[in-house]
RNA sequence: GCGCCCGUAGCUCAAUUGGAUAGAGCAUCUGACUACGGAUCAGAAGGUUACAAGUUCGACUCUUGUCGGGCGCACCA
């Protein structure tokens, strides 16, 4: 609808602008459905927009456009689904349209189904979205369990939304952590021998190292006392990384979060792809040495000191691996590249832009969002964690306790780069003070409405019919859905969703409280049945987007 | 010291990226089930959007300054 109303001001402005001897550059403006009753169905703010360009007071400019709106209803059919066009306020545009035109939205959404929301906002863009990332030196915390909801929900959106996306874990495989992760398992596995060992400084304490030793030592026995010590903890390092991979997938499975690709870092130096790019970059002119170290001028490109790429010692720095990953993003054909990291990362990513952009690519390719901490509350009390000492709260614990789906929707339900506070309690507790249970309530009633109708949900009815406050609205409500997928993909911010499907679910249940769905009247129980499983649709869709289980009865 | 982020109802957060009377949930108070699920609905109360100037048809949003809070400023990963 908003479409429609779309293309027809676009039209109207353009030919309007041959008279006012002003060119109209820019034709962006918005349409929305209106809050308040008395501002009609649609509002649009096209009159401010243009008037400024064409320097028009716009209410004039408002009302000019009003005037050709009746004018071109006269002479084509088509636009007689508006009924009435009002300038308001200072020069607002208000759209007053039949009410069959608006309950006629139904019939598209339950012909759509589970397609219902798709649009093509991202036709043609190819986007990278990598999150999560942990390297693999110990089990997943309740910060990865953040970024792995709303990166997973991020994903899922941009898809049904027509970007082209690969969801992408990068395995930092090849640094020093897991060296360290081999020694402390390695040191674990003499324990288990009652041999002497030294555990490494800095190592890994957590009782999960402990079980990772005995299960090498039940795969292998004593095998490994008989290499050499740097080759034994080469293997200890091996069977580490493969056992806490495998711990982690089963984590990220178990509240539905997958990935397309697992891209490792000792793959870059396989194909010796650091060296390549650090090449590129010298070859364009962007590194320096001094103090027998490799600099790159990031300054070059507003970061606010260089940096170091190759150490004195012969090492890379973390910088130099992650700017090969980033060009093989580039080089992979993607044109997008989103990336999820921990507020400690914060500082990174003026740098990397810069290594970005000194490969020639635009930063506005690459978004970071930095995704904040969550704290753990039970109770009101702040349950405290310390991964210094081993022990974590660790993502899985989380969902044991409160189970996927609350999970899922409190790791979303702010702001990406609010910190999240997570009460356990509340996310636990079966009633209204819980969101996700209102959301996934609408869903079931309906689902439990439709069984108790005793019939099929009709293919047709005579959605006229449709015609009280409670029905409009629930159908305008509904039509949002596709919009506000936009909008959560094009801010990367899935709780936009998680924001819109309350909105749904609160004008499901107000209507639900006004309007009798079954009763002795066919012709209308047939529309309402139709209007309710649209709802139900709508719900559903959106809910799986976010990853959050539907359930037919609770 | 420099840089970035934040300051909105008692609490946790929104506000369609500059739009009309700043909205939700929780908490508080008052109401609503003799046909579809009360895990619901209707209503009340709660605000100088930290403060002060500026920009314009229009500012929670943009600019500048002040106050208050957080984070970052490694040849660490």
């Amino acid at each position: 609808m908003e479409q429609k109303i779309r293309h027809i001001l676009d039209a109207i402005i353009q030919e309007l602008a041959a008279g006012w001897g002003a060119p109209v550059q820019d034709l962006t403006y918005d349409i929305q459905v209106s809050k308040d009753p008395a501002h009609g169905d649609y509002a649009a703010n096209a009159a401010f927009k243009v008037a400024r360009q064409v320097r028009k007071a716009p209410k004039a400019v408002a009302e000019e456009i009003k005037t050709a709106v009746l004018a071109r209803r006269r002479e084509k059919k088509e636009l007689a689904f508006i009924t009435r066009v009002e300038v308001a306020g200072a020069g607002f545009l208000n759209f007053y349209v039949s009410q069959d035109s608006v309950s006629s939205l139904i019939d598209v959404v339950l012909r759509q189904d589970e397609r219902y929301g798709e649009s093509e906002f991202g036709a043609g863009k190819k986007v990278v979205v990598e999150f999560v990332s942990a390297n693999p030196t110990g089990p997943l915390t309740i910060a990865h369990g953040r970024q792995a909801a709303i990166g997973d929900s991020l994903v899922r959106i941009l898809r049904h939304t027509g970007h082209d996306v690969t969801a992408e874990y990068y395995l930092n495989d090849a640094g020093r952590q897991m060296n360290l992760l081999g020694a402390s398992v390695w040191a674990r596995y003499l324990e288990e021998f009652e041999m002497e060992s030294v555990f490494p400084e800095d190592g890994y304490h957590g009782s999960y190292i402990r079980d990772i030793a005995k299960a090498l030592a039940a795969q292998r026995k004593d095998e490994l006392l008989s290499r050499s010590p740097e080759e034994a903890i080469q293997q200890a390092r091996l069977f580490a990384g493969e056992t806490m991979m495998e711990l982690i997938r089963k984590d990220l499975a178990a509240i539905d979060v997958s990935f397309d690709h697992y891209f490792s870092e000792s793959t870059l130096y396989e194909k010796d792809a650091v060296e390549k790019t650090l090449e590129l970059l010298r070859e364009k002119g962007h590194l320096y040495e001094q103090d027998g170290a490799l600099w790159f001028r990031s300054t070059a490109f507003g970061d606010d000191k260089d940096r170091v790429v190759k150490k004195s010692t012969g090492e890379y720095t973390y910088l130099a691996p992650d700017i090969a990953y980033h060009l093989s993003k580039f080089q992979r054909g993607f044109d997008q590249v989103i990336n999820l990291w921990g507020p400690d990362h914060h500082s990174y990513v003026t740098r990397l832009k810069a290594a970005c952009q000194a490969l020639g690519y635009n930063e506005k390719q690459i978004h970071v969002l930095i995704v904040q901490l969550t704290t753990l509350y039970r109770g009101g009390v702040q349950v405290r964690m310390s991964t210094r000492a081993g022990e974590f709260v660790t993502l899985e614990a989380l969902r044991q306790e409160v189970g996927p789906d609350a999970a899922r929707f409190f790791f979303i339900m702010r702001r990406v780069e609010t910190p999240l506070d997570f009460d356990l309690e509340l996310a636990k507790k079966k009633s209204d003070e819980n969101p996700v249970y209102y959301l996934q309530y609408a869903h079931a009633r309906i689902a439990s409405l439709i069984r108790f109708s005793g019939r099929a949900v009709p293919k047709s009815a005579d959605l006229a019919r449709l015609n009280t406050p409670q029905d409009l609205d629930l159908i305008k409500t509904i039509s949002e859905f596709p919009k506000a997928l936009v909008q959560a993909s094009q801010m990367s911010e899935p709780y936009r969703l998680a924001d819109y499907l309350r909105e749904l679910a609160a004008t499901f249940h107000r209507f639900y409280a006004h309007a009798r769905v079954v009763t002795e009247d066919e012709a209308l129980t047939a529309a309402r049945l139709m209007l309710v499983e649209a709802a139900r649709i709508t719900l559903r869709n959106g809910l799986r987007l976010l990853g959050i289980s539907q359930p037919e009865s609770m």
